[in-house]
DNA sequence: GATGAATGAGGGTTCATTCAT
DNA sequence: TATGAATGAACCCTCATTCAT
């Protein structure tokens, strides 16, 4: 085991770091776009020179692509949120309560437009989406078909097409709050009605 | 209103290079997105040369601009296509049959991404679109209205909250549709179920 | 014949720029050395902008190689002007009168130092380099070859390795005569007597 | 010279540590050129950190002209190879059968061209190669003269104009052996009789 | 002495836009 | 009107060099 000599790497000072720019460039990509925001925009948002930043992402698709696997695995987390709840409906008011308590979570939201318009162009970027997407969408099929066992969801239904339908309906919600004026909470509140509307059995009398 | 004087200008051949130009940008548009598809790119595309489309439109935003308001009547149109028929279950079949019939569909909705994304960040584009989508849910309000009080609809819901929820779960399912592997006419028709289900009367046992 | 609409191309006006961007780019490359030169300093020496240069070279490279070719031909030219020469004493006579009329003829081919060491590394210049320089060994064969069967030339001598020779003395002398203090016109006549010393037959009584 | 006191470096460590770098660099150089080889590619080359290097040459040119000084220091040492034959004819041979066994001087010879670009453009580089090419020619010069003394050089030859004319003739092939595909050692061996056709009297009859 | 981390100053290239014909 | 030619303003990225440990 040779001794190492000159200053020691520190590993977290790097995560921090890396963290830190990843934080300057959500800033500027909400504010601008992943094209319209410039590497010196980021680096001076994130208090950085330009050259620093390329020490820790090698080229600017590199940070974007950074900053989507950190944004993708938010989304991952809402779906692990609803299935910890005893039930479809227990999980849905969670993620109301949780996105009501969010009010300008419609406002970051606008990257994810921006991610799966640039996913479509980059073939890199639509690599990573992808991937995320598919952990989502098989997270949040096995929930469903837990639900579907538990009575609480329609017999007939697909959870791979429900699945799709929630998370679309999600992402179109979303997408329209950016800049339509309707109420977010409500919104939100009303979505998960629909969904229950839609694939969910009527409540137990017992509920 | 008669042709104004003096302009020798052939108003026709005008017009014709425009939609020309309009339709060389939506190319480049949907290959490479607003900031990365250049000026040359698209005039090229065009079969025009670069100055001449300046003499079309006097800015970059401004073709972008000309094409989005071109874009977001499509939309419009479907909502029609939606009152036109007899009830909400038959326009929704029809939206089914004509999204059936054209498979690219999804990929054309990579440009609305790309436009929503826009209108973040350019008030000018914000307002636009901001525009047409307030008349498209408007015409889906008084679809909707005539629905429920032709008993279609369910009496206890908000046509304006369900308009949106509407639009959203299009806008979503479209979006996902142009990475997600999906199906996209099984994926259509099922939204239209899903829009049953959690919104509309059951059918009368005479339908 | 489709009649040209529009501003008509105007190919003299546009060879005019090029030279005149070439022109600026050997000043400074001759100054600063390939890759210290900015297309910026090139451009501002040609009194063109720097993007109008990349509408004539794409690439500083493609720069660089186009004036490599335009250097090259003038060597060529020498050889062409002993080999049109009655004899190679008259020939090499007229290459002495020539370059003491040019007492910067030495700064100039600087250039050339550069040039091989750039063919070093980049495959794609060391292809024109080496074009070219066959060529000019072959016209130089040739010339040696006629001269050998006039009697001028000895008969043992081989006409491909004395090209050789040749050459790289004089590519060598003006190599040192870009920095040493020797005076150019009078080792331009040494390197002659030599050439001649070391490979004709002595002079015809006759002459 | 004693070792002064109170310095606990190691000075043979450094020396040691010295050289590496400079091999390094003339490895990158020889690769890249001086320009285009970056301080990290030379310390990556080196086994060394780049703020060590900076530590031993406090400026790249520091370090391009240590390299220099020690690669001119090569050339005088063939000077007195050939000075330390018994005649020039033996001298030469001896040359021509040292170069025949490096068969990369040729390439090694790169970096002279280099040098000598370099030297055009930076002053204090031009003062290190003019040093070194001065007290080359003066070996020359003295290695000539004695050699005319001694009868071998023809009386009427001025040895001051003979050395640059040979070391011209050398530099300029080996340059050229450095892109064109001649065989070295056959080239050599020309250059060789070359100088002796041109400068030697006929040999004795009893040589 | 030696190393990892950081940075100011460009460098090549692109692009929306304007000018001249 | 329509085109070829031209340009100022950036943009991404690199690199020699310095700082901190």
């Amino acid at each position: 085991m040779p001794i190492p000599l000159g200053r020691p790497a520190n590993p977290e000072a790097r995560a921090q770091r890396r963290a830190q720019i990843i934080k300057g460039a959500r800033t500027c990509f909400l504010r601008k776009g992943f094209h319209a925001a410039t590497t010196a925009e980021i680096s001076a948002e994130a208090g950085v020179s330009v050259a620093n930043l390329y020490q820790y992402f090698p080229t600017k698709d590199d940070l974007v692509q950074a900053l989507i696997e950190d944004d993708l695995a938010e989304d991952l987390a809402l779906v692990r949120l609803v299935d910890e709840a005893g039930s479809l409906r227990e999980g849905l008011a969670r993620i109301d309560t949780l996105l009501a308590a969010e009010p300008d979570y419609a406002e970051q939201t606008r990257l994810k437009l921006e991610i799966i318009a640039e996913a479509a162009r980059n073939s890199q970027i639509a690599a990573v989406v992808s991937a995320a997407d598919a952990r989502m969408v098989a997270a949040m099929i096995t929930l469903l078909e837990r639900r579907q066992q538990a009575g609480e969801v329609r017999p007939e239904a697909d959870p791979v097409v429900i699945a799709e339908l929630i998370l679309a309906l999600y992402d179109g919600l979303y997408g329209r709050l950016a800049f339509s004026g309707a109420n977010q909470a409500r919104m939100t509140r009303a979505a998960s009605q629909m969904i229950i509307d839609a694939f969910a059995n009527p409540p137990h009398p017992s509920d």
